[in-house]
This record gives structure tokens, C-alpha cells and sequence, in this order.
DNA sequence: ATCAACATTAACATCAATGTTTATAATGCA
DNA sequence: TGCATTATAAACATTGATGTTAATGTTGAT
């Protein structure tokens, strides 16, 4: 059968964008529609009503529903490990406090509900997405320990560092309700870790030997 | 138009399960199906293929796709409040080691996979659900420190509950991941809560003075 | 100014999940 | 045994999300 298009329409005046400010809209409109109502809302429709297109051009942007899932899945990733990075950054300058490395590595996974995202790409099975951490971790353990450090040194600092990113992710997710649970302050995680921090500087903590 | 249905079949054989039965085996399968494929997994054609009935069965058991959903939350709630409940009985009897307080909390985010099942409650929205656990900490706090103790120690055991809850949730979801990329043993995370936990008990750790 | 490239949308098609209706099979009980 | 209750499934309807097609508007480059 023939399809019925429309043959002429009363100046519509919409506005063209650019793709490339289309997909940095879209992603920021489907990452506070992941925060705002789960994973379910995450829709071409949703997305193109949010920043005022049509769901079709949305689709046209992205090439697929995947496509914008994986970008944005992408694009968290992106910031967290840029986060990371950061860290690595302040530890290369200078020795930083315990406190200031607690607030940066939480405030990774705080920023623009990196936690929340981090959870989602988990429970959706596609922990591949999870690979660009692994290098900003390493990095992270080198920063600190250097290269020139004894294996015991290294082996205290690993350990140091997935305490305080468990903590930070743990935190950005459920915290703020085991927080109010418990009657705890905002910021009582990152006191926690603030005081645990230093004692990974003792050769024995963990019950290895210096060299 | 009328409709047209089957007049006569041939000895189906179908079993008969009753009402209870069916939604056990209903929320078994729908938790394996969450923690395998995540949300968009747990469909009433998924959870019906997977203990051998029709969609429409499961439907009328459970009465809603939400419903559903709905228990499935509930029932993950209850193993986990269950689980922190009897590490207060635990607490209650004689002074529990550290690492045996710190196994009980991580198994009970990490058995059914309740720590995954949280975040989904957490993305969902639906946190009214995490109002149980309220309670259970609540008790585990009261176990620990009892009616009896000055403010500072309670303080002091609201804060390590915290730590050692967002310790075993964060290490329950993104956990497996962490450590493999850090070359960490499965337990390295109660190792660190074993180890934090008698801190605790000095007065002076919070900076809060004793009475 | 013209034209190519592309952003944009309406209309349509498709599919998967949910829910409804109707009929049938199994079970428990009187 | 007979009957009420309930579990079960087929067929159908509905809705929402995704994807496709064809046409039009807008922009930038030559």
C-alpha cells in the first residue's frame, strides 16, 4: 500500500544541530535519565523529548538503542578514569594528605553518578566496559609506589587501593542511605578511609615482610 | 469477531504445582535470571521458560509483570535482613571474632546475589524497599554496644556498621572486578575489615572523648 | 547562488512484553 | 462420586520501544 506523506508543511523553524552537539546532549540527557528514573528510562523517546528532537533522530545520531547505551556507558567510563587519572596527577606533584586522596577518588565515582553507572554496566553483564579502570588503577598503584619499591611496598598499596575504591563506589550507591540509616554525616565514609589510609604505610599491616 | 480456540487437545499431561509453590520456584528463577542477564532479563516469559509454564501463568500467580518484580525485591530483602539478623544473634551469645562479624556481613551480600540485587533496587528508584534493612542495622548496632554504653561508643559502633556494610556491598557488586585487576585475593577486602574493626574500639578513633 | 551533505521529521513497520479472555485440566473436599 | 476451587494454557489485544523509508529543512563550501 502507499504511504501517505505530508506535501507541505507551515515553516516549522527547527533548529539544526551539529551531530557532534547532538550526541554530547543526548548523553548528558540519557545520563541524567539513567539517574533520575533506572535503566528502563533510558529510551530513544525519552532522550529526543529531553533535548527537543524526535526519537528517529536520536536514532539517527547514536545508529542504534545500543549505540547510545554504549556511549553512554563510554562516556562514564571516560570521566571516572579521567577522575583516577587526576589522582595520579596530584600524587606525582606532591605527597598528598590521606583526606585529599579519599575526596578525589570518591568524588570520581560521586561526579555525574559515576557510582550508579558503574553498578548499572555491572548488573547488565557487560563488565568488558569495566577495562579502561584497570589501566587507571595501575597507574594509580604506580604513582604511589614507583617503580623502585620492594614487593611488599607494592603489594601494601594495592591493597590500599581497593579499599578506597570499593569504599568510594560502595558509598556513591548505597551510602547515602546506609549514611541516613545510621545516623552518619555525608562525609563519614571518606573519614573512615582518611584514617585507615596511613596505616597501609607500615611494612607489617599486612603481615608480609620488607625486604 | 469470534474467537477461535482449541476444541479438543491430547493428554497434555501437565502437572499441577500449588499457588506457593510456583511463585518459589517462580522467584528462584527470576533471581538466577537478574544476576545472569540483568534487569531486562526478569520478563514473566523468561521466569514461565525457565520453570516450564506459560507467561500467562506466571502472570496470574504473581499478578503483574510488577508484582513480580516487586517480590523478587522482597524476598531479596528478607535473605539479606535475615542474614544481618542472625549475625546479631551471633553477637549476642559470646563475643564474635572480628573476622568471623566481617564473614557474616560479606556472605550476606554476596549469597543470592543480594549485592547485585540491592544496586538493581538503588538504580530502580524503589528504595522505600531498603526500609527492612533499617532495622537490621539498627539491631546489629544494639547488639554490639547495647543499651548500656556511653554516646561516644555507640558513635563509634555506628560508624564501623557503616564501614563494614558499604564494605561488603561495594565488594559484593564491583568487587570480583577490583580485585582481579589489582591481583587480589577473593577475601583481601574482609582481611581489610577484619583489620579495621578492633580500631573501633578504642575510644579515642573518632575523636569523639569517652564519658 | 548553487549544490552537496546532512540534520530533521512524519509515517510506517516490527517486535517484545504485558495483560485479558476463555476454555480446560487437576486437585481437594463433601 | 460430584463439585467447587484453582492451576494452566491458547488465543487475542494492547502498548511501548526500536527501526525503516521517504521527504523536507538547513548549513557550509565552492
Amino acid at each position: 500500500m502507499a504511504r501517505m506523506y505530508k506535501m507541505a508543511r507551515p515553516a516549522p523553524k527547527r533548529r539544526k544541530r551539529s551531530g557532534a552537539e547532538v550526541r554530547e546532549e543526548g548523553l548528558a540527557a540519557a545520563r541524567r535519565l539513567l539517574l533520575d528514573g533506572g535503566p528502563g528510562a533510558v529510551t530513544l523517546a525519552n532522550v529526543g523529548e529531553a533535548i527537543g528532537m524526535s526519537h528517529a533522530n536520536v536514532l539517527h545520531h547514536f545508529g542504534s538503542a545500543a549505540g547510545l547505551q554504549s556511549a553512554l556507558m563510554g562516556s562514564m567510563i571516560q570521566d571516572l578514569t579521567g577522575a583516577l587519572d587526576n589522582v595520579v596527577d596530584l600524587l606525582k606533584t606532591d605527597d598528598a594528605a590521606p583526606r585529599t586522596i579519599a575526596d578525589h577518588v570518591f568524588d570520581a565515582f560521586d561526579k555525574g553518578g559515576a557510582g550508579p553507572l558503574a553498578a548499572w554496566i555491572v548488573l547488565s553483564g557487560d563488565v568488558g566496559r569495566l577495562e579502561p579502570i584497570r589501566d587507571a588503577v595501575g597507574a594509580l598503584v604506580t604513582a604511589i609506589v614507583g617503580q623502585s619499591k620492594d614487593a611488599a611496598a607494592r603489594e601494601r598499596v594495592r591493597a590500599a587501593v581497593l579499599m578506597v575504591a570499593v569504599s568510594a563506589f560502595g558509598d556513591a550507591v548505597i551510602g547515602p542511605y546506609l549514611r541516613d540509616m545510621l545516623g552518619q554525616k555525608d562525609d563519614a565514609m571518606r573519614d573512615l578511609v582518611t584514617r585507615f589510609l596511613p596505616l597501609f604505610l607500615s611494612p607489617g599491616f599486612l603481615g608480609l615482610a620488607d625486604d
